[in-house]
Order: structure tokens, then sequence, then C-alpha cells
DNA sequence: AGTATATGACTGACTGGTCAGTATATGAAC
DNA sequence: GTTCATATACTGACCAGTCAGTCATATACT
């Protein structure tokens, strides 16, 4: 399915100008074209030769790279969430208390989706009952995303810190209002004041003060 | 842009047989069979040739009842979205304290889209960055749902129910729940179960005590 | 030379939309 | 109630455009 998957990369090579920078690197922009293009436009109306002069490649290069345009769309799919996992995974800090992690969890994916407004929109219109391999993809990493945030919950419940509720609930609704507060909710004020917010809103909802424990935005 | 818009129907005929049932309901079974097709496959996977074979008639007579592709995706979008707002707006009752019409509101949308699978799957997929008029009739829709969702927090903060949070974000809280929710949450728990703890919890994040004023499902 | 990589004109399949023609309904005239 | 006339609803073979994917050729690198 996936040829040049994390192959060579940077052999020996000591060039690397403007056009041929590269081997692998190339697939990357060709990523990077591709979604640029089909977070605006529905999949039918990308076509490749699009994607090929948007990458500056001609098209049979794509079919170097990515076997199909599904291929492709899969390719920028499964990446997309593969940082996102990594990033939503690296932030977690075992020290704090339950209720910060749970802030710090909020605060990270809205601001990893506020910096990537292609990918958000990109991955909010895929279609979820589509071709096999897209649907695991996507499920897979749901679910990675999901337990990750419903064990945090359910310690939370475990300690007596959050009310007896159904963590799976509970994180969908995080996970539900995330995505909703940062497709339409407008310019009209500042991510992060917003991303606080919500987190007070989600802590309140599991039951928690969120004021009590607060402490102002520990640098890094 | 729509003919056999609400005509004859039924003059005096007495005969409506299993086939020639009519006039304007073959538009209704050409958006019912159009739902159903692309509930479940991307736009372009659904031919005009299998949505005609679906609702029983020759391509052709597509074209009678809608001007194009676009134009049919468009009926299914707004006449679903009609519907949602009728049945919304209709189980509003003035005479109950904001916290139970909230709760209600919850309830009443999450049963509509959990009976309506079709369409919570169709409407999820819908590409916001489409044609304009597509996108139009999303915005307004969502608009008026929205504000109606908002007006009502905003009643409960007026009033001191809720803690003084931004309406609209928890606006956007709630729907991104509810949606997620039915999406994403397996047939492991009744619906209705669900909805009344959705409810608790939002509820809980307004600021409100939800226990507090429970009143267990007064009938009709 | 030989290998790997890139190109872009070409093709074959597919599908939205059309339209000339058929079927059915309505109704008037006898 | 039969016949004819007119209007309306429906049909499906057909066409023209589109686009994913191919491949013979070219270019760069060793």
């Amino acid at each position: 399915m996936n040829r040049t998957s994390t192959n060579s990369a940077g052999s020996h090579n000591g060039r690397s100008f403007h056009v041929h920078d590269g081997q692998a690197a190339k697939r990357e922009r060709i990523l990077a074209s591709a979604l640029k293009l089909f977070a605006h436009e529905p999949y039918q109306a990308v076509t490749m030769d699009r994607v090929a002069e948007a990458a500056g490649v001609a098209k049979g290069t794509l079919y170097l790279y990515f076997q199909s345009k599904d291929a492709l769309y899969l390719g920028v799919l499964s990446d997309g969430l593969d940082t996102a996992y990594r990033t939503y995974q690296s932030s977690a800090d075992p020290g704090l208390p339950v209720v910060e992690r749970v802030r710090r969890s909020i605060a990270v994916m809205v601001e990893f989706y506020d910096q990537r407004r292609d990918f958000l929109q990109f991955f909010a219109t895929v279609e979820p009952r589509l071709a096999e391999a897209r649907n695991r993809i996507i499920e897979a990493s749901r679910e990675r995303g999901f337990n990750f945030c419903a064990s945090l919950i359910e310690e939370g419940i475990r300690t007596g810190v959050f009310t007896r509720i159904d963590p799976r609930l509970a994180t969908f609704t995080i996970h539900g209002a995330i995505r909703s507060l940062l497709l339409y909710y407008g310019a009209s004020r500042p991510v992060s004041e917003l991303s606080r917010e919500l987190g007070n809103l989600m802590l309140r909802s599991l039951g928690a003060d969120p004021s009590e424990h607060f402490k102002p935005e520990h640098p890094q």
C-alpha cells in the first residue's frame, strides 16, 4: 500500500537546492499541497493535475509517491492524525494533578488545531463511512485520542476529584466542544481566552471547581 | 427553481395505488432515496443513475424535480434542516423554567437526530466550504439554531440561574457534544439515558445544579 | 553505461445532463 | 362511453466533458 514509507531520506548528499531539495521531502511537499486543496474543496473537485501543479511536480510524479488519489487523501489524513496524537501525547505531564492535566489537554488540543486550520477543516469533512482503509485509520486514531482523555477522567473520578459520570460521554463532550468551537466561533475573541474558558466550562461539567486549583500559566 | 412545489396533489381521483402514488410525493421519494445514498457514500460516489434506480424513476425524471445533482444534494440538506429547526422550535415551552427548557432542548435534539441517523450522517459530512448556495443554507440554519440556544442561556445568566459565561461558547459546546455523542458513542447505552446524563453534564457546566430542579419526565 | 527519478501527452472509462419520443391523464364533444 | 385533442409526466439512449492513471521518453546522478 505505501511505498517510500520512511526510507533513505538523507543518504550522504550535500546539495539541497531550491528545486532538487529531495527524496522524501518531496513527499511532504506533495502532502502539504494536497492538504491545502482538500481542506477547501471537496475530494471530487480536487484533481490530481492541480495537486501536481500546486506541489510543483508533474502528475506522473504523484504516482511515484502515492498509489492513487485515494492513497494520497489517506496519506494526508494519517499524516495529520499522527502529528495530532504525538502532540497530544507529548504534552502529558504525569506530575500535575488531574484537574490541571485535563485543563492542559484541552488547551493543547485547541492550540494544535487552531494552528492547523487547514487540517482541521480537512478532518472535519472527511466522510466517516467511506472506504474501509480510510475508516480504519480514523477510527483507530479517534479511539487512541478518546481513550487517552477518558482514562484521564476516570482517574479523576477514582480519586474523587470529579463526579461519577460516564467518562466516555464526557470525552465526547470535550472533543465535540473543541471541534465546534474552532470551526464556528469567529475571530471575535482570542483563541487562548476561549480555550481557558472552555477548560473551566468542562471542568465544571465534570463536577470540579475550576477556580479552586487555578494556577496562572506556569511558563514551560 | 422549484416546480411542482406544493401543487394540485389530490385533485379528485380516488385511486392511489402502489406505484402511481403521486405528483409531489414523488419529490419526497427522490429526496429520501438520495439521502440514504448520500449518507453512506461521498457525493462523488453517488451517481444520478443510482439515485434514479433507488427512487424507482428514470434518470430524466430527477431533472424534472431538481435542476442538477447539486440542487438535489442541496434539497436533501435544506429539507432536513427545515425539519430539524421546526422540531426544535416547536418543542419550546415558554412556561417552563430555564433549566428545564435547556434540558428539554437537549433531549429533543438528541432524539431528533437519533431517529434520523441517515440525516445525521449526511449532515455531519457536508463540506462546509463548498458551493456558495450550500454554504449559505447551512450557515443560516446553524445561526438560527445557535441563536435559539444562546438566547436561552443568556436568559439563564440574566436571571442568575447560570454562571456568567459566554453563551455562544456554551452553545457550541452543547451542539458539539450532541453531535459527537450520537456519531461516536456506540449502542452500549440507551440514547435516552445518555441524553439525560448529557443534560446534567451541560447544566453543571453552566453553573446550575442539575439535581436541584429535577422533575421526573412529566408526561406529554 | 546504467540506474533512479521525473515528465506530460495520451487514453479509456465514467457520469452529469439532454432531448426526442412515449405513456398517461384530463377533458371536451359527440 | 367512446373518440379525439391537448397537456403533463416520464423515459432512457446518447453525448460531451472530465479526469485518474499509464507509459514512452527524457533527465540527472554515479
